[in-house]
DNA sequence: GATATTCCTGCATTATTAAGTAAAATCACA
DNA sequence: TGTGATTTTACTTAATAATGCAGGAATATC
């Protein structure tokens, strides 16, 4: 294995994990603990991480750095969430799909009336815990850290046995001939198993993530109901959307 | 875990519970007393907190609104559930059952070792989002808000495809005769579902709970491996238990 | 004032690092 | 292709750092 591919993979671990021993890096990089320690030390001078005794550490420490990305609303995404509010129903059944605009909109579920939330989301079900009129059903599984969602098989089969007046779903990429996709392929299945139960689809996404495509195909974008985004949208990107028969819901701009 | 590690992670409880106590750190970081000391004497020489005897305190004044806001940190709940720590073994699958108490052993999980987590509570999920070295199933399930806590027959029928090697349950009722109890029925039923599906049993009660009992029968004594109290506890009411095969655990006073 | 913790000191043990050197691989250039 | 320079890596040894243990001193608690 060559230097940079080692210097890259160990900074994957250590923002896998948060930390790095160089005697488990010397084993799981088959070079000695003296190559490790130089390679340690370069990228320590290079500012791509911290060496301390006995390893290293992230620069920012992991935990801090997401209290503080969780902490910080983005009032963008805020707005959009806020948008897509009018289309609950009283005594609807809706899923709330994990991510951060689904989570603003977890945060100002109407409390006038009642429906039935239900989650992958240990975030979005934490929120709802003191919401009086909701009735609250978590999806359960495996817990996926990245997406902060419980996906997989045992997943998928609860998913199948509850059907969905909605779904809201914060989308990472909307492509007009490519559809709804996502990175990893797990979490497109259990979010297809979701559309597949859901009467309506309805996704959240900031101009940012239309017209991108990523690895794993979710659906097609005939299958979208609504599309709730924001004023700098690509009015072309959207008219595209809207032939398919996609709703187009613009959130106020400020 | 790395020094700095330890020394971030010790300023950080810091700042959540207003005060950290020399012998709990030391388990809760899985090393000496001594270690602990030199920890602490070196964060006061760096003027990062201030060292009292028995433990330490944090610096700033704001730190008695940091105190006001996680007072309801239940310092007794808190021993109690450190205490449980160490029954918990490298590669083991544990069920955690939602509660405080249960939710202050998820808040200081060691960090050193991997294992599976499984919970129904919300609330606990939230708090292991971040671990990385455990691995996180949820319960899915209809949650009961009054527990915090997935429960019902969805619930159910997921943990009888779960083998435990243990639960910790954060009991609300123990009485030598009467076993374990509780207030809601299906509450019950799932918690007696847990029981079914584990090799050990571990409850974890402060003297408040036990020789009590509720409306509902979860199981009796003789179910139960272990029970971690304090030391309030009614020497006879233990003796009773130990009777019953309970191993029982003290945790430290103060 | 007696007792029990908690703390500090020195020391032994272990793990980790640094420095020096040699072998191997890679590269530059004829 | 060959040769020497350079880089990279591995090995050895000495130094350093971190940790845990045992005692006596200090401090808190009753």
């Amino acid at each position: 294995m060559l230097q940079p591919e080692r210097h890259s993979k160990i900074l994957a671990l250590l923002s896998q994990v948060g930390r790095v021993y160089a005697a488990e890096l010397s084993v799981q990089l088959g070079v000695s603990e003296d190559t490790v320690r130089r390679d340690l030390k370069l990228l320590d001078e290079q500012k791509q991480l911290r060496r301390v005794h006995g390893g290293a550490l992230p620069l920012q420490h992991e935990n801090q750095e997401y209290r503080e990305r969780h902490e910080e609303v983005d009032p963008l995404k805020q707005r959009v969430a806020l948008a897509a509010i009018p289309l609950i129903k009283e005594g609807q059944t809706i899923l709330i799909d994990s991510g951060s605009t689904c989570l603003q909109l977890a945060m100002n579920l109407p409390t006038d009336f009642n429906f039935t939330v239900v989650t992958p989301s240990p975030l979005v079900a934490t929120q709802l815990i003191h919401h009086n009129n909701i009735e609250l059903i978590m999806l359960g599984g495996k817990v996926f850290k990245p997406a902060v969602m419980a996906l997989g098989a045992t997943t998928n089969a609860m998913i199948r046995k509850i059907h969905f007046d909605s779904c809201f779903l914060g989308v990472c990429a909307l492509h007009p001939s490519q559809g709804l996709s996502i990175g990893h392929i797990d979490e497109a299945e259990t979010l297809a198993s979701i559309i597949e139960q859901s009467e309506q689809v309805i996704t959240l996404a900031s101009y940012l993530k239309l017209g991108k495509m990523s690895t794993h195909k979710i659906c097609s974008a005939r299958k979208i109901d609504y599309l709730v985004t924001d004023s700098n949208s690509d009015p072309k990107l959207l008219s595209l959307f809207a032939e398919q028969g996609i709703d187009i819901k613009i959130c106020a701009d400020r």
